[in-house]
DNA sequence: GAATTTGTACTCACCGGCCAGTAAAGGGCA
DNA sequence: TGCCCTTTACTGGCCGGTGAGTACAAATTC
């Protein structure tokens, strides 16, 4: 069983009242992060950002890589959650699609504040850092479910389909990185408009083209 | 005039010899800035990759800041320069968009060795930090050249072309954005050759969409 | 009473920046 | 050609600061 899919975050709370805290602690975590960068953001200035000493932040987790690791797995769970939630349901065809689409972008949106984080977090992991283990983890298991969620939804169309449903899932997780860049670098309320439109516009010429029929097939060389 | 177009590193270099030797340390800086993080990277690990002593390091630049904004400015250039090369001539129609696009591409493929460089960049940028303004810069130039490429190269079917120019051009950034994120995270050549794959589809998806008329205006909530 | 939390004090390693001094590369001039 | 002087390029080591991680006793909560 993969590392990702494990829910509890890998640390010593056993009661309500610590797994509050382990809450607090990965919130903040992944705010300052995401806004500082890993490296800068000191242990200190994470525990005065959730409101608890430093020494608790050491009684949770290991060190702070493992704190870092601990926020991104619940980050991206997020995601992962509100994904499967709406895109992996038996109903089929183009719309359900779209919604589905939809519906991972605006788990994106309402996390933009960790958008950042995202970024910093696909950064790290493009190094050679203990994180890109779990980074992995959660790529394997969210491009199997976006591909099985292609296969379902467009079964009755797949002579159409203009990717195979692999290629479609990779292209659809590079849009995404995209936008996600984009989503985190967008400061002024105008640039944030603008990604919005991007994603539209992203968005309607997938419509337009994923069942348009196959690609003539190229000769790789 | 901006920051970005003088072409001249902002040392103190003024000979040869001199030249010589802040390239050599701006290229090894942005590879470990990319493969180490800035903040992982230390100045002397950037001067023992450089060949040199860590005292040279100061005696070209300013601060660490300061190599980090030189290192993105020779990066960002050399993108740049490809691109107008290729883009930017009179030549009209599709065809010509395609080259274009496929020389940007080849630009930054080979440069991938500075992916994850331009990803770290990236999240940088959209940090807090005084090389924001640099990117800033590097982003309405390279903007404000794509969309009147798109101008250029469709003047004679504006009225088929899916997106008006500006947004035509973020989507591509956009998109852009994405691929080098995933550049950046291949590692073994299967997952080279998946990005390489991920290239080719969105560019036919662009070449099959991108004249096939303008979507019906949304009403904008 | 066990799990959690705080606070302080401390160690230890590392890193950016600085500096005093060395080496090399030209001129100018006899 | 050889000598001197200036400018530029470069070196290696030191210093002050910072931050992760530890230790631990006392307080708080359940």
């Amino acid at each position: 069983m993969s590392a990702f899919s494990s829910t509890a975050p890998d640390t010593r709370a056993s009661t309500a009242r610590g797994a509050r805290s382990v809450q607090r602690i990965l919130d903040a975590a992944a705010g300052l992060f995401g806004t500082e960068g890993f490296e800068s953001a000191s242990m200190s200035a994470v525990a005065r950002a959730a409101g608890v000493s430093k020494g608790l932040l050491h009684y949770h987790f290991r060190s702070k890589e493992h704190l870092l690791i601990e926020a991104q797995r619940a980050t991206f769970k997020q995601i992962h959650l509100r994904f499967e939630e709406r895109f992996n349901q038996g109903e089929r065809g183009l719309e359900t699609a779209l919604e589905g689409i939809d519906a991972l972008w605006e788990a994106v949106c309402e996390m933009r504040r960790w958008a950042p984080f995202i970024v910093e977090t696909m950064s790290l992991a493009g190094q050679d850092r203990p994180i890109r283990p779990y980074v992995d983890d959660f790529y394997v298991e969210s491009m199997s479910l976006l591909e099985r969620g292609v296969r379902n939804v467009f079964a009755q169309d797949m002579d159409m389909l203009a990717l195979p449903p692999k290629r479609l899932a990779m292209v659809i997780r590079t849009a995404l990185h995209g936008l996600v860049v984009e989503l985190s670098y967008a400061r002024t309320p105008t640039q944030q408009r603008r990604v919005e439109q991007a994603y539209r516009d992203v968005r309607n010429v997938f419509a337009r083209v994923v069942l348009s029929g196959p690609f003539p097939t190229e000769v790789i060389p």
